[in-house]
DNA sequence: AATTCATATTTCACTGATGAAATAAAAGAT
DNA sequence: ATCTTTTATTTCATCAGTGAAATATGAATT
């Protein structure tokens, strides 16, 4: 039963507790943190969830997707890397096991010879065409009683959150 | 630079292109999850930051938080086990760390002696009030900007969510 | 009192991820 | 032509987390 809603309740009488002990706790952001953070490991156990089915980790899925996003179904390993926040090394063997699987293809690049050229095959296409749907009963569950505005404003809350860790992260390496 | 920013971005692109190609897409709850998960992770990553320099994980801070919230700073492992989202075997673990640094300490219930008491120790509440503060101006910088509606919003639909996804999962098991 | 259940720990083994440094190959700069 | 930089891979070593099953102890049930 409800696990996170419990966690959520303990969590409110504990932030409670330690702001009448320590003042200067901005306990509405604190809150809003392990909100940020139990909501988030939950989405993440039932992504991997779903994927295991599949034998994909979140890093390959989300390599898959990038590629299938693409119009021409290609990127390279660097780009990658960003993207799906990999080092080298990792992307390296992401690549290895999605070729092996036969979902991608590396070849060499044309204009610049150091690059790898991963490109999305037809199977990696239909592999994707057919896991997806599947998904999207539970995806939309998730948001059940959302208004759009409610998808909005999370939308637009979210963004900026995002955009202030970004700042946060800029300051600390410069 | 921009991190966050810049894969928001593409993934903003690349489930618009996706949705072309797969119209039953639910888009807008796609793009919700995808930014609660890269949100989230950065969260997860700043926090794991921040405990560094004091040898922490999450998981062991958090146990000491939940110890440091209650009014009589103690609990149980098995207790400790949920709210804590960890196995037992982890538990232990966690618990022989704490133990170890003199941040808590381990004894038998009175009621039932099968339990064991664990207890945050003065040396773990002075570890905490000194450990906590220095977070403060971040967790603060995180929600610059956001108003207190913003804020009171962020949290009802997090919290919704929550719900969701606790429904999610008691179907799974029944 | 014997059996079953609940709680915590220990042991063992494994998986998964991670990443630094060495290597290779090609482009760019001087 | 040589040196430097960029890009990707390989090698190697680890570390962190995890968790199932066996063990130990005490409570609850019959």
């Amino acid at each position: 039963m409800a696990h996170l809603t419990n966690c959520i309740a303990m969590m409110d009488e504990g932030i409670g507790r330690v702001s009448q002990i320590i003042p200067q706790l901005p306990a509405p952001e604190a809150r809003l943190c392990r909100l940020m953070l139990m909501v988030g490991a939950s989405l993440e156990e039932e992504l991997e969830f779903k994927l295991k089915p599949h034998k994909l980790n979140h890093s390959e899925f989300l390599t898959l997707m990038i590629l299938y996003s693409r119009p021409d179904g290609s990127s390279t390993p660097g780009e990658l890397c960003e993207f799906a926040t990999q080092g080298a090394t990792n992307m390296t063997r992401i690549a290895n096991a999605l070729v092996k699987r036969g979902l991608i293809t590396r070849g060499a690049s044309e204009e610049d010879r150091r690059r790898v050229l991963i490109r999305i095959t037809p199977a990696g296409k239909r592999f994707v065409q057919k896991m997806l749907p599947p998904m999207f009963p539970r995806v939309a569950t998730m948001f059940a009683g959302f208004s759009d505005n409610d998808k909005h404003n999370l939308s637009r809350l979210l963004r900026k959150l995002a955009h202030n860790l970004d700042q946060l992260n800029s300051d600390a390496q410069p």
